[in-house]
DNA sequence: CAATCAATTAGATGCTTGTCAAAGCGTCAC
DNA sequence: GTGACGCTTTGACAAGCATCTAATTGATTG
């Protein structure tokens, strides 16, 4: 999990961070994910799953893996979980690419 | 390969570029040795080679994948390679990724 | 409580890929 | 030509990872 400031300017972000990032980023299908929830202020894991042809399993891992990078907030309402973009994370992530 | 203009600015990438690039700079070391090129305007390859501790395949393997998506150009000079950063290719990610 | 539904965990599997050693290929200098 | 040097190709191996099925947890509803 990325140390997230709650809004505004994000510090910089590790070398570290940045890979784990870029790793993410890596998988076509997580990226397609990431851009669905970009897309849309809040989502359900359901709603994910109805526009990707993957099974729970498969989706839960993915956004464990967009949650531990600080990419994605999760948060459980009832049976459901509300997943929400984390533009900190991505704003901070895009100033590392900028400086090469 | 990236169908590359010769300067200024860059046809959007396809979804395809994207991934590929992204899978590219998945690889810590990979991101890395384009770092370093990118920071001097011609690299060797012996030059890298010094300067991180991996073997001349596993460099020549790194190289030809960052040529193969576009992000770097690469030319013999005699018994020598050098090797360029394509910051048109790299802008027009910054420029994909910006969109999310 | 029982049933149902959303999401997660556990375990297994098959593919991808980063890495190296060994051999090959061009190019330069003598 | 012959040797040395820079880099590439080939082949093999180990680790990582995306994906699935089956089982589990947790919450809602009748």
């Amino acid at each position: 999990m990325v140390s997230a400031s709650k809004s505004g300017t994000q510090p910089e972000l590790t070398t570290k961070q940045i890979n784990a990032i870029a790793r993410c980023l890596s998988d076509p299908r997580r990226f397609e994910i990431l851009q669905k929830i970009a897309a849309h202020s809040c989502t359900a894991c359901s709603d994910l799953r109805s526009t990707f042809p993957i099974t729970a399993p498969t989706l839960s891992h993915h956004l464990k893996e967009l949650e531990a990078v600080g990419l994605v907030n999760s948060t459980r309402r009832g049976k459901f979980m509300d997943i929400a973009f984390h533009r900190d994370t991505w704003n901070a992530y895009l100033a590392a690419l900028q400086k090469i």
